[in-house]
Formats: C-alpha cells, sequence, structure tokens
DNA sequence: GACGCAAGTAAACGATCGTTTACATATCAA
DNA sequence: TTGATATGTAAACGATCGTTTACTTGCGTC
C-alpha cells in the first residue's frame, strides 16, 4: 500500500520526492508533527532521512509540502447548496475517499511552528474559498459556523475517545449534523 | 502574577508543590506539551526542574495534576436548562473567570502518553457527568453535540487565527452558539 | 568506454530534553 | 546546641532528533 521507490527503477528524484510526501502524509497525521520523526518517514518511504533536508529544505517545509497536497476546498465548494447538508455529511464520513487532510491539520496543533504553517494554509486554501463560497453578508459568519461544527465532529470523532460510539457516527448524530450544515447554507 | 516560592518562607514543600503546578497549567496551555520544558515551568516558579520528578514523578504525571485540577464539569451543570444557552456562552466567554481547562486540554493533542491522560480525564470528570446529567434516552447524543460545538467554539476562537473577529466573538456568532447549546438541552 | 554529475547512503554533529545523582543547607526535635 | 532529615541546588547522564558532511553508486553523454 505505501508507495516505496521500489516501484519504479531506483534512481528517480520526482519519484522519490513524491515518496516521501506520500509516507509523511501518512506519519504526520498517524503521530503528529513532533513525534512524527524524519527517520520514521524516510523509513516508511524506503529512502535515506538525509533526502528530506535535500528535497524539501527540512521538516517544516515537508509538513508544508504534505499538508498543501492534502488540502482542497472544491470538497465542499462544489457542493449543490439546496442539499448541503446530506452531501458533505456524506463526504465526511466516507472511508473510501481521499485521505482527509483534517488529521495533518491537528498534527500541527502542538508546535508552534507548525501551526503557524498549518494556520496560514487553512485561512487560504479552505476559509477564504468558503467565505467566497457563502456569498452574503453574513458571509464570514457561514464560514465560521462551518468551521466550528467541522472541527468539532472531526475531533470528536477521530482525536477523542469518548464513547463507545465515537469511531463511527450514531445515526441520530448524523441527523443533527446534516440538518446543522443545511442550516448554515440556507440562513 | 506567578506564584512563586518567594511569597513564603523559603522551605515549604506544600508551597513549592503548588507553585510547580501553577506553572505547569500556564506553561503547558502557552506552549503544549511537548514544547513546554521542565526547565521552562520550574523557572517560572522559581525551584529547581529536578524537583518534577520529586514531588510528582516525572513531566506526565505534572501534566496529569495540572489538567486535573481545571478540569470541573460544574462549570456546566450547575446551570439552569431553561437558560443555559446563554448562561453557557457567558461562561465560555467570561474574561474574568477562572483559567479555562481547555488550553490544557490541547496541549495534549500532539503527545501520545499526554493525550492518552487527557481522554481518560476528559471522560471522567467532563463526559461522563455531563451525560449523567442531560438525562434522557438521548443523553449520549447531546452530551456528544455539547462537546462537539464547545470544541469547534474553542478551537476556532482559541487555537485557529482564521479571521480577524475571531480572537473575540461576533455577535451574530455568539447568537447562534447561544440557540446552539439551548436546543441541546431542548430537544 | 570513460568521464561528469545527479542520486543515494552512512555516519557523525550539535543541540535539546527528561531524568538522575551527588552535594549543600535550612528546619526542627531532643 | 547538635545532629537528623526534609528541602533545594548544580551538574552531568543518556537518549532522541533534525541536520550536515563525506563518501559511494548509478545514469546519461560525448
Amino acid at each position: 500500500m505505501a508507495m516505496t521507490i521500489s516501484d519504479a527503477r531506483a534512481r528517480d528524484a520526482d519519484r522519490t520526492r513524491q515518496a516521501i510526501l506520500h509516507a509523511a502524509q501518512q506519519i504526520f497525521a498517524e503521530k503528529g508533527f513532533a513525534e512524527a520523526g524524519i527517520r520514521d518517514i524516510t523509513a516508511r518511504a524506503g529512502v535515506n532521512q538525509s533526502l528530506v533536508s535535500r528535497y524539501f529544505g527540512g521538516k517544516l517545509k515537508l509538513f508544508e509540502a504534505a499538508l498543501e497536497a492534502a488540502l482542497d476546498a472544491r470538497l465542499m465548494t462544489d457542493l449543490p447548496k439546496q442539499d448541503f447538508g446530506k452531501q458533505i455529511v456524506a463526504r465526511f464520513t466516507d472511508e473510501t475517499g481521499r485521505t482527509s487532510p483534517l488529521p495533518l491539520m491537528f498534527a500541527a496543533a502542538a508546535d508552534s511552528e507548525a501551526r503557524a504553517v498549518a494556520e496560514r494554509l487553512l485561512r487560504d486554501r479552505v476559509f477564504e474559498p468558503l467565505t467566497q463560497w457563502f456569498d452574503g453578508e453574513a458571509a464570514h459568519v457561514k464560514a465560521a459556523r462551518f468551521m466550528m461544527v467541522s472541527i468539532g465532529f472531526f475531533t470528536y470523532r477521530d482525536q477523542l475517545r469518548l464513547a463507545e460510539f465515537a469511531g463511527s457516527v450514531d445515526p441520530a448524530l448524523r441527523r443533527w449534523l446534516e440538518a446543522e450544515f443545511q442550516a448554515i447554507v440556507d440562513d
């Protein structure tokens, strides 16, 4: 499953770069920025540790590249507004979809430098496009509500383990979430 | 403002313990678990670094003690249900009140050991009492909704800096929050 | 086919951090 | 007053981590 450079001929800088980037997305999401070691990442990618500094300019730059590759506001803004609630929840709970960028966001929480990078990318790549998309005088409030509910949901489901049903989504909770997101675009 | 042992006579173990605990709450909240160093904490408390291991048994035990001292579910469960929304938002936005435990919760996010401690304390000291307090067949869903909205709010306001008004609370956002919390107890 | 450079590796460097150890001193009972 | 003990300090230990350096190897070109 993990993409290592062994999949291609040995000497291919682009392929190596991609292998490191892919491994970084996984390891950062799994262990957080501070606990994710360069040696962990390069080991999963199947390359030497020194290549992170060579190809990305250091751990922080690697994190920025990994997060930037995962953030995509179109995940939200290409949905129809009349059925926004159900579809956004479906996307948030879709197991088959692409890797969620949110674990990467949380990964940056405890490191001041990584958090600065994450906040900047989140603002430029998600919050601003979302505010534009809501497109009214209350657009910034709608964007804030969207961020709050989304952050709360993902944190509760993925970061905390508060109850036995935290891993999946309780049907009653799902209905509430759908109504909540729909109300944001309808208000 | 910071409580150091210089406020009392020099040799007082209890006073020293309290000074370390108080400094730990501040530093952990400011810098996160990983970035908060023993030397930072003991320096603010005005004591030697080795006393953390002596009095608390290590950094992790110190964090647990600091978080436990800050968590108090009565912050929520002693409010009247008929005016829950406005009063809980008032408490959450009260600048004059005690130190919020939530920065300490976030401080643990990126460290696996600290997160395990924080999750256990959050479940036992907040989530379970809250579920008991809601007291119905949908009590666990209500508690989940409460956690999601609270986490989203605090994360957005205190952790992210997404917009110029993120530091304070926009009036429209406040009205939405109040209605949101009130709906949880009314449903 | 030999040369030159890109690509990759191994090993060490330098700094930080939590913890432990050895030592100094203030407090209090006898 | 004196000695035992609690309290506090200074310094070093051991481990980890990000980064850099020196070196090796493979690919393309003339």
